[in-house]
DNA sequence: TTCTATATATAGATGATCTATATAAGGAGG
DNA sequence: CCTCCTTATATAGATCATCTATATATAGAA
């Protein structure tokens, strides 16, 4: 078993934003808007934190973007997986169930004595 | 449901400590050994990481500590869980299941468009 | 005697996330 | 009309967990 990337423990950001796009192309907004109502409130990203992540997925070409009037004037910026950002994903989420799966290995362990 | 605390994301180093110390009392040096025995490798816990976590938990009366001569000179300082400890490790661990069922709920969301 | 393992400790760097703030346009309520 | 709230994106600065690097000291192995 090869030891994880420690940046999971609190990265599981970028592996949840990218997952949302694996179903369809969305804008920033959106984005919090989603995994709020799919994580039953538990996940209230801010957005100082979304679209700066959202800034460095594109320039390491996880992510495409493009811009989209909608309703007379309005602009949203919508993105799309690429390539690059589908493999990513599928790395990053095998991570997180070895990760999870040694948590929860501690955690069940229960109270053996190793004096 | 209530948004969880944020810093579980990254902070689960404390609550395995903590878990750890549910069975025997141990010394910060153990703790390393066996989280790494406990995870399969996968917690590979610094030392620097360890000792000022371990100083900041028994200053917030998580933990309590007393020295212990084993095999002629060599000195180790032994933890043990407080009853504060304790009720956190409840805290943390129900914490912990909430957030990764939200992470999984995610995961395992398929692909269903929201356009 | 020198290297490795045991054992604890601290300083400084890194990196993810948060708070605060800014801009701008739309709709609602007074 | 004016103000406030929601939508929508953006950046600067702060916070906090963890890591790397370094230091000290002892024991045992080469």
């Amino acid at each position: 078993m090869t030891p994880i990337d420690k940046s999971l423990l609190t990265g599981s950001t970028t592996m949840l934003i990218l997952k949302l796009l694996e179903g369809t192309d969305m804008y920033g907004y959106q984005m919090i808007e989603e995994l709020n109502l799919r994580s039953n409130n538990v996940f209230q990203l801010k957005a100082g934190t979304l679209y700066p992540l959202l800034h460095s997925l594109e320039q390491k070409d996880m992510l495409a973007s493009y811009e989209k009037t909608v309703e007379q004037a309005r602009v949203r910026k919508y993105y799309s997986l690429t390539a690059k950002g589908r493999k990513y994903l599928r790395e990053k989420t095998e991570e997180w169930q070895v990760y999870t799966a040694a948590v929860n290995h501690v955690l069940g362990g229960g109270s053996f004595a190793t004096t």
